[in-house]
DNA sequence: CGGTTGTTTGAACTGATTCAATCTGTGTGG
DNA sequence: CCACACAGATTGAATCAGTTCAAACAACCG
């Protein structure tokens, strides 16, 4: 067996893997995982995808985080939803209005639309999985409007950590994240500047809520942490 | 023929009516009406469907305005999401974390998921025009994220202006808006509290971009506002 | 080692909130 | 038709959360 088509089989698996993982049957997650489609490395901070393009493709994210961002006229930048290992994003008619990024060193496949639609139109029961998956995607959405809109800066962050730590596996702030934001992109997401976000951050740690050792935030208080954000988990379930 | 169908007929020809000037083949717009659909006038500012509560139907707004909105631990409400006469909720599997509440006076169509699902399971017209749809109102909903993340108060109280004058059939700010909202609604969907709401219009208006005669806004000077509020109307296209 | 990226801190500033009072328009009952 | 109630709009003054600007510091990497 030829050393390229080997590799070729370990990665389709991750990506196979961190579907069913995610909920997916083992069966549905195969038909994703044949389809023809491009393995992609990418790094964090360089532009993957502009807005304002046409996005006839599908996009899954095999390991790694992607993250969706807009830029405003005065060229301020707001992250708008993210992709962690598992979650995709589906083919766009018309022009995308947002950018593509990697927050850290990502592993994407990309499949054209014209191969991913016709799987999913004969299989009623990855159109449900698709369906609820939007509606997850649909309810982040709105909790991070709340975020943005109704709470202090503070709240914004530790719900921001709430949320992460949920997403990347970590139950009731068991354990230690490795937070994969730079304070930057923390401050792009929940709209401040990273000036206050670092005065957020030490705020929480002189608080006794966390603590850190360079990327790592350990959960020193997970339930006034979720209080202090007003976290409900509920929201992150799909469908 | 008794009086009460002849009602029926004329309410389900507006729903038609409004499902059809937004796009949808008469067609297909037909099959939805067709559908088995209690018909609800709710008042504004009475709540109609509460957070928390499994929403397994389908509603579409015959007239009038709806608002999804989320009520944060601290009791401040963030509004997430509007439907305009035309636009519509699809059936939820799990718990809704929003509740629905009316902007002004609102007709709407309600039906069960167990007879809309197959409907559209059965067309897949209907399907790639609910797809169309989720995809518009996602793309919204990153516009708002962006408004309340990265815009001050004047641009975001002009963007939804902007929007709602769009979303209203108010082509390029030519002829006047009846603005739905309350300026407490307005600090609801921007992030911002009515007082300050309050300053902004006065502001607006004192610099010759809009004129107000009580609820009526008439766009002065359109092309400044969308400046102003960097408002692109793409967004609001369906796929 | 120098270059780059990210974090931390301080001081001055400002946009928006908060609290409170007043004003305006509309609908209701006498 | 007036009196009254009520919701919403408007205004002022004090306060504060978060920004801005600027500089220093730390970590990483070829």
């Amino acid at each position: 067996m030829p050393r390229l088509s080997m590799l070729m089989d370990q990665t389709s698996y991750e990506l196979g893997d961190v579907l069913t993982r995610g909920g997916l049957d083992p069966d549905l997650s195969n038909k994703l995982v044949e389809m023809p489609q491009k393995i992609i490395d990418i790094d964090p901070r360089r532009p993957f995808r502009d807005a304002g393009v046409e996005r006839d493709e599908v996009i899954f994210v095999a390991r790694g985080l992607l993250s969706k961002f807009r830029t405003d006229a005065s060229g301020r930048r707001q992250i708008v939803a993210l992709r962690f290992a598992g979650e995709g994003i589906l083919p766009r008619r018309g022009e995308a209005d947002y950018g593509l990024q990697a927050i850290v060193p990502t592993r994407l496949h990309v499949g054209k639309a014209s191969d991913f639609d016709p799987i999913v139109e004969e299989n009623p029961a990855l159109q449900r999985y698709f369906i609820r998956l939007i509606q997850r995607e649909t309810a982040i959405g709105y909790e991070w409007l709340v975020n943005c809109g109704r709470r202090d800066s503070t709240a914004r962050v530790a719900h921001l950590l709430c949320e992460t730590a949920e997403r990347m596996g970590i139950r009731n702030g068991s354990g230690v994240l490795t937070n994969p934001f730079t304070q930057q992109q923390i401050a792009d997401i929940t709209g401040q500047t990273s000036v206050n976000v670092n005065r957020v951050f030490a705020d929480l740690e002189r608080q006794g809520l966390i603590a850190r050792k360079g990327r790592e935030v350990e959960f020193v208080d997970w339930e006034e942490l979720r209080r202090l954000a007003s976290f409900q988990r509920d929201y992150l379930r799909a469908g």
